[in-house]
DNA sequence: GTAGGGTTAG
């Protein structure tokens, strides 16, 4: 009696908090007769969307304890809530639960069990799941699970299969539909084949499937990353002429991709077409027009963005503040940066370590090393861990700033922070050592590289080389060119360069040119001011002939290219 | 009336 009226269909949408969930479902345990396995998969369906996955698996472990009757469906999101958890393999146990159960699983299960293995990256055994569901006839296949097997294999970098199974699929019994073209599409662009995409699209519509609104969203991202912003523009024009509506994703991609072009201006023109159309400015739009303003370096007006964004009701988020304290840094209005940068924390938000890492590059940049030092402590003590990206600007900032000392202090306790070393590292510490004639201490740094199981890179390489040339060591320098060959590291365009430019400096024209021909042969082409070197060279030494011969095999080849 | 698929930033 009570329970119609109750529980209405989509009763469960109007819960928004995990709390309210619980007390309902206290209360639908306690009722007699119990409320349906509907209404109990609709309260499951509801945590599962709030993402509340745990939640979801101890309020079904509640369900089994009160022999509450569990469906399919119900198992169905248990296992989902396991799978989107990075859990797949709970999921399979799940599995094991509907044969106890004497439930059969349905292609929704081994959907879902797909998604989830191919979420974990277990690529091979989400196709093999799909293989023996069709040799073992487990279920029929449907276009979602077409949908996920195509996706999987988009995400882990193999659109060509995914393609290939798209045409296998064409031939079956289940056509591809819009979601499985806009997926392939995505992919497409996303691997910089944005033609490939644009002929896919004229495919489908060949096809007589009609494209949507992420098929265009999809294409328009694509062709504004190529720079083909006009063409995105003309297929948003398109779309909204066939009558397919642009949501926020399609304004947000267009907005960001005006803002990065500096056309803040269109960009706000086409914030008011998307209010116009009802759709709402989220913090994407926000923080794509903000990131615009500072680009542009107009502060004030990215400042009011900003407040707009607070009292639109978005409100701005860590990315908001770290776009714009970035922007006062280079803008040198290190007062307003740190300003926000406090403001933080008092606005209730927990700075994260992307807000660390620009004010640290920030304070650097304009030599505020002992506030940086300072935000560097009080980061760990906010237990921020420093990542990849702190260590890198803190030990290029001390370089900078002339405290390399202190620089190999830190590089020295970075692994202790539980953060793993990176030769980039050493790169950025090897570069300062050099940039300051500390030849000796570069060399012990890079012979204690492989004790610490590091293989120097082509940069390691290339700074050491520069260093090197810089102390005019040109024969030390052409034997690490040597050594880092012999290591599997081809020189490139910069390792000749300096090499190049340092035998020039030392006027030594004969070893200049055996180079200069490796580097040609090579497909390397001199930088610029290698050749401006050149040139004032040739002048000051009356027209040498060796550096005569040098400009002649440079401009051939430059021709050629 | 209940479960599983594709789109946005650093």
């Amino acid at each position: 009696m009570a329970l119609s009226g109750r529980f209405k269909s989509g009763f469960a949408n109007n819960l928004d908090n995990i709390e309210d969930v619980k007390n309902l479902y206290n209360h639908m345990v306690r009722m007699r007769p119990l409320p349906s396995v509907i209404d109990f998969t609709q309260l499951l369906g509801r945590v599962v969307k709030m993402k509340q996955y745990s939640a979801a698996v101890s309020l079904f472990h509640d369900m089994c304890l009160s022999r509450i009757p569990v469906s399919e469906c119900i198992l169905n999101i248990v296992l989902n809530s396991y799978c989107s958890s990075s859990r797949v393999d709970f999921g399979f146990s799940i599995l094991g639960g509907f044969f106890k159960r004497g439930v059969l699983p349905n292609v929704s299960t081994f959907s879902t069990l797909m998604k989830g293995l191919f979420r974990e990256n277990r690529i091979s055994q989400a196709q093999g799941l799909f293989k023996k569901v069709i040799y073992e006839k487990l279920c029929e296949p449907d276009e979602k699970m077409y949908g996920i097997v195509i996706d999987g294999l988009c995400k882990a970098g193999n659109t060509r299969m995914a393609v290939e199974f798209l045409r296998v699929m064409g031939r079956g019994r289940i056509k591809p539909n819009a979601v499985v073209y806009s997926t392939v599409i995505d992919s497409l662009c996303k691997d910089g084949m944005v033609e490939e995409a644009v002929s896919l699209l004229r495919e489908m519509i060949g096809k007589g499937v009609r494209p949507d609104v992420v098929t265009c969203t999809c294409l328009i991202k694509g062709l504004c990353n190529i720079g083909k912003l006009d063409e995105a523009r003309s297929l948003f024009n398109e779309m909204v002429d066939l009558g397919i509506a642009p949501n926020v994703f399609t304004f947000n991609v267009l907005v960001d991709a005006l803002c990065k072009e500096g056309k803040v201006k269109d960009a706000e023109d086409l914030v008011d077409n998307m209010i116009q159309r009802g759709q709402i400015p989220d913090r994407f739009t926000y923080n794509a027009l903000i990131e615009g303003c500072c680009l542009q370096g107009r502060l004030n007006k990215a400042k009011k963005f900003f407040d707009t964004m607070a009292i639109s009701g978005v409100g701005p988020d860590n990315l908001s503040y770290s776009i714009l304290i970035n922007g006062y840094f280079r803008k040198m209005k290190i007062d307003e940066a740190m300003h926000l940068f406090q403001e933080i924390s008092h606005k209730g938000l927990t700075p994260d370590i992307s807000i660390y890492n620009t004010v640290l590059q920030g304070l650097f940049r304009v030599g505020r090393y002992v506030t940086a030092r300072e935000v560097f402590l009080g980061m760990q003590s906010a237990t921020v861990n420093p990542d990849f990206h702190t260590y890198c600007v803190m030990l290029h900032g001390l370089c900078k700033s002339g405290q390399i000392d202190e620089a190999l202090e830190l590089i020295s306790k970075i692994e202790t922070d539980g953060v793993e070393l990176h030769v980039s590292m050493y790169n950025i510490i090897l570069d300062g050592l050099c940039k300051c004639g500390r030849l000796d201490t570069t060399r012990g740094l890079f012979n204690s590289l492989s004790l610490r199981r590091l293989n120097p890179d082509v940069a390691t390489y290339n700074t050491i080389i520069t260093g090197l040339c810089q102390e005019g060591l040109l024969d030390e320098a052409k034997e690490f060119a040597v050594k880092m060959e012999e290591n599997g590291c081809l020189a490139d365009r910069i390792t000749y360069n300096v090499i190049v430019q340092g035998l020039l400096i030392k006027g030594e024209y004969d070893d200049a040119i055996m180079y200069v021909e490796e580097m040609v042969g090579r497909g390397f082409s001199l930088h610029s001011s290698t050749f401006s070197m050149l040139l004032d060279l040739f002048q000051e030494n009356d027209n040498n002939p060796v550096l005569a011969k040098i400009i002649q095999k440079c401009n051939l080849s430059s021709k050629r290219s």
